[in-house]
DNA sequence: CTCCATTATACTCATCAAGAGCATAATGGA
DNA sequence: TCCATTATGCTCTTGATGAGTATAATGGAG
């Protein structure tokens, strides 16, 4: 236990260790029609936030409590993200350490249509680069891609450049890579690095090339919505958490737009078919669809059991590169 | 920027939401010949942990000068785990919130051996019913099975009965499910839950069943470590991390025999070398190892290359019932 | 010196998951 | 009636994976 008192030594006096501040932060995703979204406050580009509190039971419950009086929004699947330190907070007197526990949470929007208060944005409003529905966008190609190299051959010395020309590569499925949808994060980082996103110049107005096109968010949020996504989009192939963004019952055509949207890439119908219906995620509900045009499709939904019935088994989306 | 207004707002004047102490701790694992280890302090059965001081660049760097300052031990890889807020400390007066972010840390030891500062333990002294290295242990059939299975039996109504069958039946791998050697947290919980664990029995002696063998620890330090293990067993399927618990050089089996430990669970050789070698995770030293026993075998090197070729890249490592 | 236990290493085989494409079935509208 | 559109069923190929057989080196027991 000498630990332990070690521990508790500094927790009664006012000790150096005291002065932290908690703040609670949600990446709330949604998929509306086709966008994969997430729910954003007030004017700016703001994720739901607020301090933990005596009054929270949990951080879970404080997390919650936060994002329905902020958005009016209640919330259902939660998990958390990552717990930051390190904020670029200007401003800060030095005596005061934030600490930012970060949550991703789903839902479905419908609810009500975007207000004064809340906002549902999509995702690739803030970063573009990361849509690969319709191929590779030029945006990529024409822009990323030298605009990255360039930044690769500014450095120093050689072994520098190489190893940031290898990142790039890999990040961005340049030089014959394949893409890959989970790196979000490391591309919004090789870019932040590289001087290319507004976040990254702010306080340090230097005469660069312009910022890459997406909308730059407060603070480091848009580094905290990254991680979400990359986060989601990791965890819909192992664990059957797209049925949380979906209605109680919908057709496979609709399931399959909703992990192409969080995915941001295509996968192949049949394919994807045979996945779930092999797995048995879903049940028939023996309705048909609302007419969408061409043959109505079946309507299913999840099968709540599995949850019950097997851990860590999920949805493996067959990728395509059509 | 409304949202941002209202979390500053809290910031400078002293409100309820400034009590906050933050500790960090520590999960710290090696593998010491075929036994996978967890790092103690002290007298008693506890992580490295310390809180976050004003003194520390960042979480991580303040976890690293607890160990170092704790143990000795300097740290490699670290990786977050998790943060709790909801610990079940007994005696905190209400107005003391406390916050732990725990890390993974992956070394050798060998440095030096045991010490009054620090020892090395056996994951399976606080987990007996983790190793399936010969098999499913008599213990969790014979001890384990039962008492949860009564535990169960208890429930007040029929669905709650049914719903802690089938978790026990899942975790343990009961009525021919297969072992799934990830749900590390899942069996200590449910452990937890039905008062087996003396940590779910502190505070409240009840006239319950015996506890089931297994080490206890310190405050919540055990489910720290279970959460620990399950992430290095579920991390070493895809990225290649054990190499961090390694020599420079190691023949195959040694390779294996330390995945093993962490899986606590036999592979098949001829596939894992199969596998490993085609991934080109590892490269011959031209060396071979001395004698142990049989034909000598090549030593390896670990490519560090591939950390940067490929992300995501990893051990998938090939299980076996044998 | 031989036999054997022990470990290393090379192949083979069967099964199955996954990528890809073809074909057919319903529907509404031009 | 033809066509666009979506739904749904099936086949084919490839590659990964579990599992087993066979052979190569080594040291020690006898």
């Amino acid at each position: 236990m000498q630990q332990q008192a070690a521990t508790k030594k500094n927790a009664p006096d006012a000790g150096k260790a005291q002065d932290v501040h908690v703040d609670l932060i949600a990446v709330v995703a949604a998929v509306n029609g086709c966008e994969p979204c997430a729910l954003t406050i007030g004017e700016a580009d703001t994720l739901p936030s607020g301090p933990f509190e005596l009054g929270h039971r949990s951080l879970q419950s404080g997390l919650r409590a936060w994002v329905e009086r902020q958005t009016g929004h209640p919330l259902g699947y939660i998990e958390q993200l990552y717990t930051f330190a390190d904020r670029d907070r200007v401003g800060d007197e030095p005596q005061q350490r934030v600490i930012s526990i970060s949550y991703l949470a789903l839902t479905r929007d419908e609810r009500a249509p975007d207000g004064p208060a809340r906002r549902w944005r999509s995702w690739y409003d803030y970063f573009p680069w990361e849509d690969h529905r319709a191929g590779m966008p030029p945006l990529v190609t024409e822009l990323i891609g030298p605009a990255l190299r360039q930044w690769a051959q500014s450095a120093g010395d050689d072994s520098l450049r190489a190893e940031r020309g290898q990142r790039i590569a890999v990040a961005f499925g340049f030089d014959d890579r394949p893409w890959n949808e989970e790196l979000v994060l490391q591309r919004y980082e090789l870019l932040y690095e590289a001087g290319l996103v507004a976040e990254s110049r702010r306080g340090r107005p230097e005469a660069g090339v312009a910022p890459v096109p997406g909308r730059a968010m407060v603070l480091d949020h848009r580094r905290i919505l990254a991680t979400g996504i990359a986060r989601l989009r990791s965890k819909i192939k192992y664990r059957p958490v797209v049925f949380e963004l979906m209605a109680p019952a919908f057709t496979l055509l609709q399931l399959q737009r909703t992990v192409e949207a969080l995915a941001g890439r295509l996968v192949h119908k049949q394919n994807f078919r045979r996945l779930i219906e092999q797995q048995e995620l879903v049940e028939e509900t023996g309705e048909m669809a609302a007419d969408t045009g061409g043959r109505p499709a079946k309507l299913f939904r999840f099968r709540h059991a599995v949850l019950a019935e097997r851990q860590a088994i999920g949805t493996k989306l067959p990728l395509t590169r059509s």
